[in-house]
DNA sequence: CGCTATGTTGATCCATATCAATAAGTGTGG
DNA sequence: CCACACTTATTGATATGGATCAACATAGCG
C-alpha cells in the first residue's frame, strides 16, 4: 500500500536535468535541489496530491502519467495530463498557495518530490533557475489560455477535431496513430461526456475520420484539416 | 486618430511603483526600466494590440479599462478585463512570442507601455524584480485555472451567481452593488450569449436576485449562497 | 429628438447531457 | 484457460441547456 520512499539515488539525475527547468542552471544549485529531493515509486490510481490542500513539494514525474483533476459540487473534470519527464504544481509551490487540482497517476509512476521551499531558496540563488522559472510559468499560462480558447469558441466536434490533429503530430504525422488515453478522459479532457464523444466521432467519419479501439486513421487529411481550422494561438503548445 | 506619444512623466512614477509587479524592486533598476517607457492616452474602442502579433512591450494600464479578446473562425470571446492599475500580457512579453489575445480599449485609456527588451534586461539584474515577475505570473496562471474550472464545471447560471457573489464583495459586500461593466461583455466573459444572460438573471430572481439596468440587488443573500455554492478554489481571486 | 447600440422577450433549433440498455474489453481467481 | 465480474465504449431515446433568429423596448448619445 504505502510507497517506499528513498532520498535520490544519483542514477536519477541526468533525466532530471532533460527538464526544460533544470537544463541549464548551474551544477551546484542543481545539486543542492536534489540534495533534499526524494523519489517514490506509486502504484496506478493513487491520488498524489489533493485538491485544496498546501503545497510543500514540487513533483518531477519520472515515468509512467498522472492525471489533474478539479471538482466541483459532485462534478469532476480532468485538466491535463501529465507525461514524463515534466514537472506539475510549479505555480502551487511558487506561491506556497493551496493546490487547484488534484493529481493521480495513471499507471505505475516514478516521481521525484523536491522540497517546495529548496526551490525557492535556489531560486533566489540562481538566475539561470530563475528565468527557467519564469519561462516555464509563462508556457503554462500561455498553454491554458490556448485551452480555454479552445474551450469558448469551438464547438465539441471542433475540439476533437483539433485534438486528433495535433495528437497526429505528436505520433510522427503518420495517417494512422493511437490515441494517448482512454477514451473517458479524453472526453473529459476536451470538456465533453463520453457519450458525447463517441458521437462526434462518428460524426468526423464524414471528414474521412476512420476508429478502431484506440486506433485513429485519417483517411482524408485535407478534408478533416479543412473542418478544423486549426490555429497556431490555439493548437500549437511549443510556444 | 493617432494617440500622443510621449516619454513617461515622473508623475507617473509613484502610480506604476503601486503595481505588486514594481513594488519592491531596487529604485535604479525602476529607473531603468521607466527610462524606455512611453506613456500614451488612448480613447474608447482602440484596439492596443492584436492577436497573432509579436510582442514588444509590456504594457501598464494607468487609468481606464481594457478589454482583452480572442477569436477563431469568425467567433470572438472577451476572455478578461484589465482594470487600473495593473499589467497585461506579461507571458507574451517573457516567452517573446505572439498575442494569444487582442486587447481594446473600454474607455479612455491611459498606458504606459515597457520595452519587453528591458523588462528582459532588468530581470536578470534584479533578484528582487525576477521574483515579483515569478508571482505575478504563477498568479496569473492560477486565475486562468480557476476560470477554466468555472468553465467546465458550473453550468452558465451558477457561473452567474458566483460572479454576482464575487462582484458583491469587490463593491464592499452590501446587498446592492453596480455590475462593472455592460452585460453584452459579461456574457462573453462568463461564456454565453446575452439573451442567455438575460435568461440566467430571470432564473436568479427565484434565488432573490433582483436586476435593476446595471444595479444589483441580493434581496436573500443566504438563498443566493446556497445555490451558487461558492468555492474558494475557483472564485477566490486572490491567491 | 431621433439614431444606433444594447437589452429583453418569445419562438424555435441545435448541441450536448442524461438515462438506459447492450456490447466489448480487461483483469482476476479458480 | 475459462468463467466471472467489472469497467469502458457504443447506441438509442429523451430531456435540457443554451444558441439562434426575430421582434420589440430601451437607453445612451450626437
Amino acid at each position: 500500500m504505502c510507497p517506499v520512499r528513498l532520498t535520490m539515488p544519483e542514477s536519477d539525475y541526468p533525466d532530471i536535468r532533460e527538464v526544460h527547468l533544470f537544463a541549464e542552471m548551474a551544477e551546484d544549485s542543481f545539486e543542492a535541489l536534489m540534495r533534499g529531493a526524494y523519489v517514490q515509486n506509486f502504484p496506478p490510481q493513487i491520488e498524489l496530491i489533493t485538491e485544496g490542500e498546501p503545497s510543500d513539494f514540487l513533483h518531477v514525474l519520472l515515468t509512467g502519467s498522472v492525471d489533474l483533476v478539479s471538482s466541483w459540487n459532485g462534478r469532476e473534470t480532468s485538466m491535463a495530463t501529465v507525461r514524463p519527464i515534466s514537472t506539475f504544481i510549479l505555480a502551487a509551490t511558487i506561491r506556497d498557495a493551496p493546490y487547484l487540482m488534484s493529481a493521480r497517476t495513471l499507471e505505475k509512476s516514478r516521481i521525484a518530490l523536491i522540497p517546495s521551499q529548496d526551490v525557492r531558496a535556489v531560486f533566489a540563488d540562481d538566475h539561470v533557475f530563475a528565468r527557467a522559472i519564469v519561462t516555464e510559468l509563462a508556457q503554462c499560462y500561455r498553454s491554458v489560455i490556448k485551452s480555454q480558447k479552445d474551450l469558448k469558441l469551438r464547438t465539441s466536434r471542433e475540439r476533437l477535431a483539433n485534438y486528433l490533429l495535433r495528437q497526429q503530430r505528436r505520433a510522427g504525422g503518420a495517417a494512422g496513430f493511437d490515441l494517448e488515453f482512454e477514451k473517458r478522459r479524453l472526453a473529459s479532457v476536451l470538456g465533453m461526456t463520453p457519450e458525447n464523444l463517441s458521437r462526434a466521432f462518428k460524426g468526423l467519419g464524414a471528414y474521412g475520420v476512420a476508429v478502431d479501439g484506440t486506433r485513429i486513421t485519417i483517411e482524408d487529411q485535407q478534408d478533416l484539416e479543412r473542418f478544423a481550422k486549426s490555429d497556431p494561438l490555439i493548437d500549437d503548445h511549443t510556444t
